[in-house]
DNA sequence: TATACCATGTAATAAGTTACATGATTTG
DNA sequence: CAAATCATGTAACTTATTACATGGTATA
């Protein structure tokens, strides 16, 4: 149920269109958060329908016509109601993990590719993340911009505070996994130098 | 699709029951997949009508019968193929940094409370996968045992390096996520002696 | 003999993914 | 005027979650 609250936090900078929003998903929220726009413009439906956010349609180009998103009073209750209660923690799911549990599986040169592949994954993320804290500090993340405009000064600090401090964990997050591919690069070839044999 | 290659992991050390196989999704491999039996028991059937299982009929009790599955070598060589498939990885998806990057959204004893739980989840979880670790390193964790005796004594060292190296990696996971809601206490103590008044 | 454990499901949702479809508008 | 972008969906499917349901076996 967490779309539903992602799209009430991003609506808190201003309204949007459904597709305003997807491409948030692919972008900055993304970080946390991702979804596809065949889930995003239902879900803003079923959102309109309980009354946490209005539509309305406006003007786009001569003829076309586009539905942007408003949040509602009661769609702020609802997202600080959700935000006060404890989180639901789902179950642990770990592809990589579970591989990497089992890599006796497979020869050595494929158990490097998958450490490397994790490696490159996250320095990928790591690096879009990076950037997406570069642009909060300096303030040209857009949504961040238009929703510090429309936040009173006093409540600036808190609100880029915790941006901030969530990309800080994410980058960290990505670090540590790169560190134990890499780690995983060195076991692989102390296990192979050891035992030079085929594994299977 | 990860739930069918765990189950046939689990399967390399031995045949087992669909209750034995759930139990293990609560346990030792819970720490990177977890399934509930609603899932398990239709999807070995599943398995076993592709050929990766075979399926008996053994004697529980005086009347009871239970359907223990083993591993084909279809099932083998499923497996095999995957671990040296490319890993898909799959969308982010992190309730927990979500609501971190909203905090603003909350008052100073909510904001405390989201971390100190996630403080209290991440140190359990790293107790627990302390403990499977140690099982690991001193051979009575039942299923690594088992998988021992069925592997030729080489293999040994490399299916016991995987596994203990997947548990350091978790134990790492779960104290980054310590530190990360210790900093975030830290942050609200912060931002609230800055500003003492109400947030909302 | 009661309680914990073993064993196996079905049904109804909910959530998420992939593929298919279409058309208007802006910009180079 | 072509290409990129904006805009919005439906349909089929897979995966996962929650709740309900039942009954046998071992053990203290």
């Amino acid at each position: 149920m967490s779309l539903r609250y992602a799209l009430l936090a991003l609506l808190t900078a201003q309204p949007m269109t459904g597709y305003d929003l997807a491409k948030a998903f692919h972008g900055s929220v993304g970080h946390v958060w991702q979804a596809p726009d065949s889930q995003i413009y239902p879900e803003l439906r079923r959102m309109q329908s309980d009354g946490l956010l209005r539509g309305e349609d406006v003007p786009w180009g001569q003829r076309g016509v586009k539905t942007q998103y408003t949040i509602t009073d009661e769609g702020v209750a609802a997202l600080r109601k959700w935000m006060s209660q404890p989180l639901a923690y789902s179950p642990e799911r770990d592809p990589a993990h579970l591989r990497a549990a089992y890599l006796e599986w497979t020869d050595p040169p494929a158990a490097r590719a998958q450490f490397e592949q994790h490696a490159a994954h996250h320095r990928e993320l790591r690096d879009q993340r990076r950037g997406q804290l570069e642009s909060i500090r300096d303030r040209t993340h857009p949504i961040v911009a238009r929703r510090l405009a429309a936040a009173p000064e006093g409540a600036w600090r808190r609100i880029t505070a915790f941006k901030e401090f969530t990309y800080e964990g994410l980058i960290a997050q990505a670090e540590r996994e790169i560190e134990w591919a890499e780690r995983g690069l060195r076991l692989i070839d102390e296990l192979s130098s050891r035992d030079p044999s085929r594994w299977d």
